[in-house]
DNA sequence: TCTGGGGTCCTAGGACCC
DNA sequence: TCTGGGGTCCTAGGACCC
């Protein structure tokens, strides 16, 4: 199952003005378009396309633009997963607007079973879409990449107004959609062995898994053996439901402004590590590693420059001591300017947790890395940190923080009294309402 | 002026062991 | 000229995903 255009779906579910308009959602920071109903793809602006390229011409041809609303999406995504759980507890969640289902497969003759799990799929596609508001694809196949490959067919069925349910499995037309569908668009293909595969002759998905194991196992690597064989129905790639344990944790921003201030940075970096603390927290989690990085921007003149420094930790989740970490791991990775004495703009930056594990299995060392804190210590700042969630969770994100993240009541004020973000926060001037998860932005219905 | 953020897995090569 | 055989662990870099 794929969500299509699944945020501007979301966007369009609570502003009935939307529908059959023209949408387009923005990453964070206003940067690239990453999301798009079908009236911008049939425009022709590619997936990812920076904004600024594309401005005048989306003003021009009305689309409605919006900045991510990642609480209304994130929201949104549990209704829709909710519901595929009411037609199979097998339901693997692989990403915010996709999941993989088994389901048994009927009796039957090839042609009648996929008669019989494309009306399934209509079935499906049509309680999503009722309950939620969210319309979707649902495709089957043998294998999770065929069933990408039925999805991606699909996509193309929907693109020329067609019913997006299709099964692959047992379809009359299965081997030509094969012979005909990019080796780009196989799911596990990306660029770069794409166009590798291309040049060995394994220009389409039916090519591709006619090559011979030990030439992709060679040339390539073990992972494109398994898509390999999973094209050709053989499954390499279990239904993952068990819900593993993350290995490591980013949290990073590029800037609303470029900055060489190494004091608005460092706030930045605190906002990040204890934003990333707060996470490891609700996910019970410690972490025994964690490091700090800047970078400048990547396009354009000026001097540039990506720099990282890390520190080993007693594992832990508590926000003071990952904040105090983050911040002597962005004083070593901050260089204010190169050899020639022009100073680096820096464009973003941000924290990344590692050696993740969950609370209570953490290994201690022979030699401590650092001093241990005693048994009531370490009560007391689990209070704290309880304490600290339940005010931000209550009373809203930045509430209560540590003073090395900048204090709200310090910033200028706005006309209506409410804190000016500091510098280093992101563009966002396109946010639609969380419609769904705050009292005070519910849609309000008008009468007549 | 303006180009996102957050992940996983695999491999090669270096350093070490007996 | 020529230098064994069999391992583990770690890291950086490269590929992929959404």
């Amino acid at each position: 199952m794929d969500c299509s255009a699944f945020y501007c779906s979301c966007e369009r579910v609570f502003d009935p003005s939307l529908e059959g308009v023209p949408v387009a959602v923005l990453s964070n920071n206003d940067g690239c378009i990453i999301a798009r109903s079908q009236e911008v793809k049939d425009l022709g602006i590619p997936m990812g396309a920076p904004f600024f390229k594309h401005r005048d011409e989306l003003a021009a041809q009305g689309v409605r633009v919006f900045s991510s609303n990642y609480t209304l999406y994130g929201d949104m995504s549990r209704r829709v997963m909710a519901c595929l759980e009411t037609f199979t507890p097998d339901v693997e969640v692989y990403s915010v607007d996709e999941a993989f289902l088994t389901v048994p497969t009927p009796e039957g003759s090839p042609e009648a079973v996929c008669a019989a799990m494309e009306a399934r799929a209509r079935e499906i596609r049509a309680r999503v879409l009722r309950w939620t508001g969210i319309p979707v694809r649902v495709s089957w196949a043998e294998t999770k990449t065929l069933a990408k490959a039925a999805s991606e067919w699909a996509k193309e069925k929907l693109g020329a107004g067609g019913e997006p349910c299709v099964c692959l499995w047992g379809h009359p037309d299965r081997d030509d959609w094969l012979e005909r569908m990019d080796v780009g668009d196989v799911w596990g293909v990306g660029r770069r062995w794409g166009q590798s595969l291309r040049d060995l002759g394994g220009s389409t998905a039916a090519k591709l898994s006619r090559m011979p194991d030990r030439l992709l196992r060679q040339r390539f690597n073990v992972v494109l053996l398994r898509t390999a064989m999973e094209l050709r129905g053989v499954s390499c790639l279990p239904l993952e439901q068990a819900p593993v344990t993350r290995q490591t944790l980013v949290k990073s921003r590029s800037f609303g402004e470029p900055t060489s201030d190494v004091r608005a940075i460092s706030q930045a970096v605190a906002t990040h590590a204890a934003r990333a603390a707060e996470k490891l927290r609700a996910e019970g989690l410690v972490a025994g590693r964690i490091s700090a990085f800047v970078t400048t921007k990547r396009f354009g003149s000026g001097p540039h420059r990506s720099g990282g420094c890390d520190e080993a930790l007693p594992a832990t989740a508590d926000t003071t001591a990952l904040v105090a970490a983050a911040r002597r791991c962005l004083r070593r990775a901050y260089v204010d300017a190169d050899a020639r004495g022009r100073p680096y703009r820096y464009r973003k930056a941000g924290v990344m947790l590692a050696e993740i594990r969950p609370e209570g299995t953490e290994q201690r060392g022979l030699f401590p890395i650092a001093r241990v804190a005693s048994a009531a210590d370490r009560q007391r700042q689990r209070a704290l940190m309880e304490a600290l969630d339940a005010a931000n969770r209550r009373f809203g994100k930045r509430t209560v923080v540590v003073a090395a993240q900048g204090c709200p009541s310090t910033l200028r004020r706005t006309r209506d009294g409410s804190p000016e973000a500091p510098g280093w926060e992101m563009r966002r001037e396109r946010m639609s309402p969380r419609y769904t998860t705050r009292w005070d932005e519910l849609a309000v219905v008008k009468p007549g």
